[in-house]
DNA sequence: TTCAATACTGAACACTTTGTTCGGCAATAT
DNA sequence: ATATTGCCGAACAAAGTGTTCAGTATTGAA
């Protein structure tokens, strides 16, 4: 790939970042995108076509390679995340999340949440779904699958937020405990 | 309050609600309701500063009611919503959800959700601090008390996300197991 | 080094949406 | 009957979106 257009799509995503981390998604403007991406109009537009697929690309770049990456241990700091040791996987994430490489942590707290957990949600659900035996003799007979699927999806998206929405006081060791409780 | 008034606000209303059960929240403009609503641009600003405080209004007049009501039962039909018995509080609210008075299940399913859950989420919450003690019993003693609640609130919601996203095939009874179970 | 391909620039453009203003008209309460 | 209040509707400025295009600069490969 051309090199302007890596340097190009670099910026736009560190300053969109740097807005998310400000201001919510829908108050953002292309406007302001670039004028601190420092690039052109046109430009903007050359990489994406709307400031909707610009948040689902910078998405897919954090997460995808964070889901990938996260069932199995590493110890080397590749691509977004660094991983210095295994425990469970969701112990893994929340650690990950405390460690708060790039400005994750900034994006998942604040007004601009929802699209972005939307995305979230989606990687979380994958990884549910292959750990799905951790869970499998808590599960109340009962309950559908697909049901206790979403339920322990949405129990760790939510512990997540409320962990952060207190600061990330409690260590991850903690917060997983809790999760594991919960669900 | 002026008949004109009264008449105008549910015009805005009615033409917002026919909106949002088809397309999500910021996809809709003033110069659409307006339209729909047959009234005046002048008119529309005039009931409200803008159209978050619309959706606001909106959310408050159609949930405040249903969960002042909700602590206890009612057999008559007033406001919002019809009961016509009386189980646990939640069993209470998935036969609302069911008996969808108004079109409360539109705007609870589609693409609008996220904004109007906020609202919502709010409700049941107090809703749950109010019934903490059907949770009491339940919980591991190592989770703090506001992780608790917060833990059954969001259960409560995303319980009723699922159901509707899969076309509320369930009766609220079992639901509600569903519910209980899982928590 | 040369050069064709490709990416960026920046300004202008049409279009949509927002929220305001105001003179005139109609409904309302008393 | 009348003063008050709400509605109309058209016009307006301001801001944002997404496109276009001619000109310039970088790049990767021969």
């Amino acid at each position: 790939m051309d090199r302007r257009q890596k340097k190009t799509r670099e910026c736009i995503f560190k300053a969109f970042t740097n807005l998310l981390s400000k201001k919510s998604f829908d108050k953002i403007t292309v406007g302001e995108i670039i004028e601190i991406a420092d690039i052109g109009r046109a430009t903007f537009y050359a990489h994406f076509p709307t400031k909707d697929f610009l948040l689902k690309d910078l998405c897919e770049e954090l997460f995808l390679h964070l889901f990938d990456t996260e069932v199995k241990p590493c110890n080397d700091k590749k691509g977004v995340f660094y991983c210095d040791d295994y425990g469970s996987v969701f112990l893994h994430l929340f650690k990950h999340i405390k460690h708060n490489d790039n400005n994750l942590l900034k994006l998942l707290s604040g007004e601009n949440n929802e699209l972005f957990f939307r995305y979230f949600k989606d990687g979380v659900k994958m990884l549910v779904e292959k750990h799905i035996l951790d869970f499998r003799d808590k599960k109340p007979s009962i309950l559908p699958n697909d049901f206790w699927i979403n339920h322990i999806t949405s129990t760790f998206i939510e512990t997540l937020k409320w962990w952060i929405d207190k600061g990330l006081t409690e260590s991850p060791e903690v917060i997983n405990e809790y999760f594991f409780s919960a669900v």
